[in-house]
DNA sequence: CTCCAGATCC
DNA sequence: GGATCCGGAG
């Protein structure tokens, strides 16, 4: 691959046009603008793993509320973190969350490390939420690597579409290429990159007619070649699975205004499968989210 | 139907 | 690398 020097003239121009962009057209998120501490960025974006933003602002500002710091959040029963996480989906994100500022609040006096061994050491937090965190909350210089980051890079400067899958070595080469050298300018250069390719450079239908990269874009110039062909990650159904399962019971416990264990009647009642829903109920406890009840009744851990 | 600001386990 | 884990908006 040919390299990108970060003063060519193409990658000036994107930066010329991006930035501008960002700066009408960002969407005003409460944790955005220097209006949150570092440990709500970690918290936006936990909540925001395979969850779009605008149905994570109403939880976020509800659970800062509740647990503004590491740790008080490390303080709250799991019944409350679990039933305060809602609908969000992938209920174990609230677990590892709660996990993790657990780690912050004992080991880090209750202040985010800076250093991106130790973030990605903490629970729930991976390559994206570490490097998101170092750029969006301590304005460190590094790459941000994710599938909306990798879609806009690739088809922007290199005029291919994104293959998705894991990360590449190619992709993290191209966005580390690309990244301004200014701290100050890398950090907005990630969340404007990502911006775009949440709500403009999107994966099946790009509306390139209002992009501000359009006229320098390489994938616009080589006619779009293989648009939306490079499937972002395999399908995944939803109807029938273990975790459509796992969301109804889960529902089933957050309906009780208060602690009252939900019987394994009342549970067959919302899936007839009982082989299934037995698995689910094992997978459920076994992953901490429910605690299982000798009579198969299930109530949150404590 | 599609896709999602991923992490984790195998 | 592949599979699993939720739920809603478009």
């Amino acid at each position: 691959m040919a390299d990108l020097p970060l003063d060519s003239p193409r990658v000036v121009a994107l930066k010329s046009r991006l930035f501008p962009w960002w700066d009408d057209n960002a969407r005003d998120l409460p944790w955005r603008f220097g209006r949150a501490t570092p440990w709500g960025i970690l918290v936006s974006e936990v909540m925001s793993q395979q969850t779009q933003m605008s149905r994570v602002a109403p939880y976020w500002i509800t659970w800062m509320n509740a647990w503004p710091d590491a740790r008080a959040l490390a303080k709250a029963s799991t019944a409350e973190v679990i039933t305060a996480w809602g609908h969000l989906g992938y209920p174990r994100r609230a677990l590892r969350l709660q996990e993790c500022a657990r780690v912050v609040a004992e080991q880090y006096d209750n202040r985010l490390p800076q250093r991106y061994e130790e973030l990605i050491a903490l629970p729930g937090v991976g390559d994206y939420t570490a490097s998101a965190v170092l750029s969006f909350a301590f304005g460190t210089r590094i790459a941000v690597i994710d599938t909306n980051i990798r879609r806009v890079l690739s088809r922007a400067a290199l005029g291919v579409e994104s293959l998705g899958g894991a990360a590449t070595v190619a992709d993290r080469k191209l966005a580390n290429d690309l990244l301004p050298r200014d701290s100050k300018e890398s950090n907005v250069w990630n969340q404007a990159t990502m911006e775009l390719g949440a709500t403009v450079c999107t994966a099946k239908n790009p509306q390139c007619e209002i992009c501000p990269l359009y006229e320098k874009c390489n994938f616009v110039a080589a006619g779009k070649p293989g648009l939306a062909e490079g499937r972002t990650r395999p399908r995944q159904h939803f109807k029938g699975t273990n975790r459509q399962v796992r969301g109804l019971i889960l529902h089933a416990l957050r309906s009780k205004t208060d602690m009252e264990p939900v019987r394994y009647q009342e549970l067959v009642k919302l899936w007839p499968k009982s082989a299934q829903l037995d698995e689910c109920l094992m997978s459920l406890d076994a992953d901490g989210l429910i605690e299982l009840l000798p009579d198969k009744a299930i109530r949150f851990p404590k």
